[in-house]
DNA sequence: ATGCCTTCTGCAAGAAGA
């Protein structure tokens, strides 16, 4: 089964290159962030027409998540227990669109649009860290209760973990994304037992160029998205993909599908 | 060439991204 996590930036805006990757790829599923867009609007018959089912969770035109699988979806959940809410002061708080799972073949999948944090002193950061501290307290029961489930959180973690994960780090001195506690937020994961099956086998490389200032041509990005399996998950993966070629081309997203198999 | 930002809403310009 080969499956994949992708940071669209708009399905509406990319849904012919989304589609036309799945099959040159041979995906079975497809995670997919920044959907931006509510279920009705979602471009379904595009992706159907193609032999993929959709199931999609968008409240508005920020965030949202969903699958694309020619594989069956079972038990599918919006969010996880405790999930922090966010709205700016004064405005009602909102259980954003940023987590959604299914299981598949007996895999159980998240795919995860982690919040931005915006700057180290906007309430949208501590909001991030609270987010990651939640989501990680629900994978520690899941390991603990079920050692044996196969699962993989898959997404935009919107944290570069080690120095070498952006291409200068002096630029960013003060910044979101590579601070202690965004930091110490990822190794958590890894702390209660989960993997991060592409970095086994592909040490360096990035997942997201600006599109400004020419960030892509000078290779100038970033290593923000990850699949981070369970043992019983990692244990089965054979390869990995981070398909930069997806950054070319006319419109494309801003961030690259990163791939993995694993044995039926 | 891999090229100087792009998306959303809604009609102008602001919010958001990282």
């Amino acid at each position: 089964m080969r499956i994949a996590t992708h940071n669209v930036n708009s399905i509406r805006t990319r849904v012919d290159r989304v589609v036309d990757w799945l099959q040159r790829s041979n995906t079975d599923v497809l995670a997919m962030q920044e959907i931006k867009c509510k279920p009705e609007q979602f471009p379904y018959k595009q992706f159907e027409d193609a032999g993929y089912a959709i199931t999609a969770h968008g409240l508005d035109q920020w965030n949202g998540v969903a699958f694309a699988s020619r594989i069956a979806i079972e038990d599918v959940e919006i969010g996880f227990s405790g999930m922090p809410s966010f709205g700016k002061e004064g405005k009602p708080q909102v259980e954003e669109a940023r987590a959604i799972a299914g299981t598949f073949n007996g895999v159980r999948l998240w795919s995860l649009y982690v919040p931005n944090g915006r700057t180290l002193e906007d309430p949208h950061y501590t909001y991030k860290l609270e987010w990651l501290d939640r989501l990680a307290s629900n994978v520690a029961e899941w390991v603990e209760h079920e050692p044996d489930l196969p699962f993989a959180l898959m997404g935009d973690f919107n944290i570069a973990p080690f120095e070498y994960d952006v291409w200068n780090i002096d630029d960013f001195a003060g910044a979101t994304h590579v601070s202690e506690p965004e930091r110490q937020a990822f190794e958590a994961f890894e702390q209660i037992g989960l993997r991060d099956v592409v970095r086994e086998r592909i040490p360096t490389g990035y997942t997201y160029w600006d599109y400004q200032q020419l960030r892509f041509p000078r290779d100038e990005g970033m290593r923000i998205d990850f699949i981070l399996g369970s043992e019983p998950f990692a244990e089965r993966v054979s390869n990995a993909v981070i398909d930069r070629n997806e950054r070319k081309g006319e419109a494309p997203s801003d961030h690259v599908p990163v791939v993995v198999d694993i044995a039926d």
